[in-house]
DNA sequence: GTTCGCGTTCAAACCGGTTTAGTAACCGCC
DNA sequence: GGCGGTTACTAAACCGGTTTGAACGCGAAC
């Protein structure tokens, strides 16, 4: 029975025949170890299969080579909603390059969020964290700041902040599907909100009333619903209720999962889209194109947000000066769920 | 300026006047200490506001508190599955109640995905890991047990395999729906496939199969796809490429986002679900209940798995034993995709 | 009054790395 | 031959916890 146990540097040094500190001086490419030294300790971490313990080199540079996600959000709309995979990936894309971790917590409630920070940053378990779903008012930069935890936000706070935020920026896209719709012809144009409390919610929504504005039409019908297909098809319910005339010819949805659920309420209460109903959807998940009528969408890039944020992170963990990041504006994907309005009734 | 630097073990020690071993005695509740003393550490402690170090703690007992998932999927399809992140939520459920850290790992592909269980077990920084979308004859069983890595498989492998398996068996699920088609009356059953590679892919595969041959109908035509709402559509459009005469008048998909975009190819070739064609899905997603005609899939509950894993997992860290565990049989959730096949042409 | 036993506490070693201060060897040079 | 400077390397301290072995104080037993 040989023995299991992981070699460590002070194994690698003897076999070397050398100190531990050359050991890890070779280990992380400092001058001043001779060459045949150099090949010498390699062989023989190579020999031994030596990785460095993870721990050891944690506890002595007071770093834990990780960073935190904390997400607040009920299980269920997490499994609905492709945003969080995808930014995950682009994350863990970065990370993995670079050895770092991603530690992720999944909480029920806003309250217990905060405690998973407090955690996180207690325990010294991530050098940074992220953070997502801004809600209006957030108190978590406040937190964070208290905290003296580096963090990048995903979308520029309403509160002063003095973290690299990532400049995502959902109004152009809202604004262009708004626009596409009055250029088709259409007048009442209704919105499903996301929830208002969040910034992402409400700043679709806005940027919804504005174009509407600026096209010099009357702000039209807005429902808020969650974000989940249940509300955005009550949500979609409540707009079609009323009798032909005062009805929406267009509905503007904050994400495509309730943009999908009110197509199947349209086609339930025999309206057809898009002869009688236009409909956008935000996201533009892999489904937006593969559900009848195909989805006119917007397209936002949760994965390379993910790579942005995890790199400018990385950076300021590192000790770097970051400021904002610019990305990409989304962009109008149309698609089949929209055209002209119905000719008006006489 | 106050120096923000975090009070460690020693601090406490000095303030409440007693040595680093009595405070960590106290912090992990071991007899010994003596009640005055205890109070007075632990008074000393929150007056600090002192959380002991993650790093320290983990080298000193050598574990990471922490367990790993590697997951080899392209970042689109990551996105659309909504398997992953209600497993996740459920996996982090249980570890955050225990102070453990989910380490999560994305990689394109195969290769990548064993170096990414090589890096994780050579540096220390998972006590135990998580098997999932296990393959055909999966060449990770044996990596784990000569890395010496405690895991848990999500199903039981095809394979010689000594870790606990999570018994999640995707074939009743299958029968149920084949069972509920025949029951209406159909007699051509087709399936759309995930990768056969896959284990999930061949035993969905082959339980389709082995229902048809129960009722004493023939295998009906297969088409294996990707899992994606791309080739869902693809595959669909190969099965109703037929005249009328051949065509299948129900398709089984091995999930719901293929049985989606499935839906909407019916739609295109002008072939009414469930008049014409039935359709059933696989995961039951949220959406399932929110397309038109709402689609009948099979309920599992990624959710409860990924806490019973946690769990399991955490027990075999600790060195008790574990066997495979249980879960409950996956069930048909009958809906509008499926009705009684058209009347035979004459 | 010593001895024994018990509960309480401390000092020191240890986990596996990094980092700093210090030393030995070697070089060229005056 | 002694000096200053460079290079290559070592020994030891340190990071922040846990764990062990010994010491101490005290009451009961002999």
């Amino acid at each position: 029975m040989t023995r299991p146990e992981r070699p460590t540097i002070r194994d690698v040094a003897r076999v070397a025949g050398v100190s531990k500190g050359a050991v890890s001086f070779v280990l992380n490419g400092r001058p001043g170890v001779a060459e045949g030294t150099r090949q010498r300790i390699l062989d023989a971490a190579h020999s031994l299969g030596w990785t460095p313990s993870h721990q050891g080199r944690a506890l002595s540079v007071s770093r834990a080579f990780a960073v935190g996600l904390v997400l607040a959000r009920p299980p269920e709309l997490l499994g609905a909603d492709p945003f969080f995979p995808a930014f995950i990936a682009g994350v863990e894309r970065t990370l993995s390059e670079r050895g770092q971790a991603l530690v992720l917590q999944v909480v029920p409630d806003a309250a217990a969020e905060e405690d998973g920070y407090r955690q996180l940053a207690g325990a010294g378990r991530v050098d940074g964290v992220f953070l997502l779903d801004l809600r209006v008012g957030d108190p978590r930069i406040a937190l964070l700041e208290e905290l003296r935890m580096p963090a990048v936000t995903i979308a520029r706070p309403d509160v002063p902040s003095d973290f690299p935020a990532l400049l995502v920026d959902d109004r152009p896209g809202i604004t262009a599907a708004v626009r596409h719709l009055v250029e088709l012809g259409h007048r009442r144009i209704a919105h499903v909100a996301g929830p208002s409390r969040f910034l992402h919610g409400s700043v679709r929504r806005r940027a919804w009333e504005q174009a509407l504005t600026d096209a010099g039409l009357p702000a039209g019908p807005v429902v808020e619903a969650d974000f989940t297909a249940a509300g955005g098809a009550q949500a979609t319910r409540a707009l079609l209720a009323g009798g032909r005339a005062g009805r929406p010819t267009a509905i503007v949805y904050a994400n495509d999962l309730m943009a999908i659920a009110g197509l199947s309420v349209a086609l339930e209460h025999g309206i057809a889209v898009p002869a009688q109903l236009s409909v956008t959807g935000f996201d533009n998940t892999e489904l937006a194109g593969y559900v009848s009528p195909p989805l006119t969408s917007v397209r936002t890039d949760p994965y390379g947000w993910g790579r942005s944020a995890a790199e400018a992170l990385l950076a300021l963990i590192a000790g770097e000066t970051v400021g904002d990041i610019a990305v990409p504006p989304a962009q109008l994907v149309v698609r089949a769920s929209t055209a002209a309005p119905p000719p008006p009734t006489v």
